[in-house]
DNA sequence: AATGAATGAGTGTTCATTCAT
DNA sequence: TATGAATGAACACTCATTCAT
């Protein structure tokens, strides 16, 4: 799945209209326009747009992946740190990251999407076993609600961080909410 | 701005397909398919789409004012149990109510957006500090910082749900959620 | 033919619609709006567009008719002033007089059009003949030809008014053009 | 403001549209209809309809510009022979060359038509003026008047052309014309 | 004498995509 | 590796007109 220069070239254009103006915005005349190419020399990178729309997609994924070190509570930091330092790489990341509705029309994407998320689920849900085990949070409450009490503000604050045009500082604030999160599950 | 019954039953169309399938399937042709009557005839009862999505969008917000009587926690609790109480009576909106990036495209959406949730965030924050001053919340947590533990879990919360289409019980799962935050913000 | 209150009410909105806009602004919906009723409405007074715009075309006609007593330049002077006179009274007719090329679409129209053209070319024809039997008018000129050169300069008169919103005096042009008329013709 | 090939039988079958049945006619479907081609091919030659518009009243204008050489009377002789060969050439002008009712509708389409008129004006006026020192042209007339005396008929006679199906020899009407006037004029 | 609700036909325009060059 | 020219399908929207009330 490695990508050619032109390919990596196209889905960075199509990131940054999607983030700019929605799906509406990802069209192959404005990638092109972005390029500075036309519509049909598109075609020679990619066979079409759905197959731009899914390379996206995994674009998500990329460098998220945790070389499986960490264990517990660190472990859920490594994602999340990880996952922000992915975004402040590629900025128009935070304005489509978490935006599964961009995606729902169609089944060839929204599957994707979802076997995407049940890996990284199942990763992490090793992490909060680990964690509640290791002390570092507390056995009361289900690993369902966890999940949620944790990625829920870290999807936020990402979400919040691209909705006001990387007004503040990104990592410092994610720090800030780890610890929080630290003090608040122990 | 009440709204006439052909109204109602268009924008609760454009919801529902808005919910099925992104803004790509919110066209004229398809609510009108869904009304079972032509594209024309919807704009007897309305200017124009635009004006459409700007009531879809205004409806987010209908009946989650808190009645002022709750303090603290407990205005918090309101707040979250009315968005709750809405997204059951209309589990179209779980999909679309916080998808901030189905509107991007255009100013005079994404305007009417930010307005709806600053004003939200203004009636939180004094919930917040209240609720701090009553001990129920510990104070060594910003009140920004406070908001994003709060409503991320919430937001994701009902996304799951939508997502999975209805597949558990929201009430419930709400008030669970809104137990383990009593628990771990204190 | 005669019409009621409410039907030239209908063709003064439209006169005025024209005027403004071209044919393009000439609809149904215009025209209601500009009376302050519904569309439906018009068709209580009018069995359809083509009538109105048929009666439209009649009424640039109405009140031109010379009666008859006046013979040579002065029949033709009479029948100049009486066109001038009339688009004074309704200032929007200067701009629709002389289109004929705004009713070419239909044939209902040109030839409702071509029948009053013929009408006048044939009343005036006489009073051309009978100037040049008195010597107001010499007689080294083809009739046709000076049925140019006398309408041809009107017609852009009334025509330039209109375009100038009326800008200047047009009774007091008008009198001056038929003195210089009158001057170089003889 | 170099047309392509496409672009010019656009606007030429634009033409063609527009002198047989007015701006009703003047559709993209009509156009792409006049060329054989599908509508959307359109708008790879011009961006729009507008664009189109625009091209076309442009067009009116081409090649009538004098080339100074010509003085007086003959300077506008010569201004009114160009007029009349762009005619003959491109018969449909006839139609819609001098119908500025046509275009009201938009003021992007009024305004580059009143800078086309100011400009000839501008051109013309010099021609009376000198014609009127030369003696050719009788003093006691007003530029103005002149220049509705003189334009008056050239314009009602392309018009008589062009709706009586050019039934009649332009060229020689118009050289008579011309020799009525320097007659009556001096 | 007028309205609210609707319609079939048509408007200009954009879409992803193809094909010959 | 790219382009110019094109297309079928869809888009939001407007038109004159009708019908029941």
């Amino acid at each position: 799945m490695t990508l050619t220069n032109r390919q990596t070239e196209i889905i960075d254009a199509a990131l940054k209209l999607t983030a700019k103006g929605g799906i509406q915005e990802l069209t192959i005349k404005n990638i092109a326009g972005e390029l500075g190419i036309t519509e049909p020399a598109i075609y020679r990178h990619f066979q079409n747009k759905s197959e731009i729309v899914k390379s996206m997609i995994r674009h998500f994924d990329e460098g998220v992946v945790p070389d499986g070190k960490e264990k517990g509570f660190e472990g859920i930091a490594a994602f999340i740190r990880s996952r922000i330092r992915q975004v402040i790489n590629t900025p128009s990341l935070a304005r489509v990251m978490f935006a599964e509705e961009l995606f729902l029309d169609d089944p060839e994407y929204s599957d994707l999407l979802l076997s995407l998320m049940h890996r990284h689920k199942h990763t992490l849900r090793r992490f909060f076993l680990e964690a509640q085990e290791q002390g570092e949070i507390r056995k009361d409450i289900h690993a369902d609600q966890l999940f949620r009490l944790v990625f829920g503000p870290v999807r936020l604050l990402i979400k919040q961080w691209g909705m006001a045009d990387q007004a503040f500082n990104l990592q410092e604030q994610g720090e800030e909410l780890l610890s929080a999160l630290r003090k608040i599950l122990r």
